[in-house]
DNA sequence: TAATTTGGTTTATATTATAAACTTATTTAT
DNA sequence: ATAAATAAGTTTATAATATAAACCAAATTA
């Protein structure tokens, strides 16, 4: 009936943080960190869990002397956005 | 840009409740808790905080000896289940 | 009358989310 | 030259949540 609903997507700033990375081919920290409006801190967390389920990458590197953090997201994690939005429709169609 | 999801209603299993509740009248404890394969104690749990927030109604009575717990969707209930819903495109439109 | 089932509630634990505090390096101002 | 402020994150501590396990009371069945 409810199809289970993958607790690394269920969660809204991770969510935030997905639907910002689809829309584009990569999206720095400070990109991400704007549009989602989050801490510093929680996104860093945010991020770490998603790079570790493999979801999104995440390239640490250097603009000009400044650290650069730049996210892309997966293939996989688009695959499981998907199926994220697919077993939502269970919960919310009326 | 990402509207706040109702933490109330961002729970599977909260959010299971309020899908089943939406298309009744009324549900009882148990019929509830096989349609959305929940624990009686996490259902109990979850169904407080509902009412609480004045989402659902929760009433306790019999049927014949024994107890009978019925709950229903209030209008409070239905509107916050609509503005979850909408908050939610902000995130899983494409 | 003892064991089992029904219909839950309460409590304890594990997981999560989040912010606050901290780190390291870079600019900018004095 | 050096002190203060800013940038870009990370780590750690705390609060909130979800969940299952343990429990309880009444009714039913063996």
């Amino acid at each position: 009936m409810f199809k289970k609903l993958d607790p690394l997507l269920h969660s809204e700033l991770r969510l935030a943080v997905m639907s910002v990375l689809l829309g584009l081919k990569e999206a720095d920290f400070n990109y991400i960190k704007e549009q989602t409006q989050a801490t510093a801190g929680n996104l860093s967390v945010q991020l770490d869990k998603l790079a570790q389920a493999g979801y999104i990458s995440v390239e640490k590197g250097f603009e000009g002397k400044r650290p650069k953090t730049t996210c892309r997201i997966t293939p996989a994690g688009i695959q499981a956005f998907e199926n994220y939005v697919e077993s939502l429709k269970d919960y919310i169609k009326r």
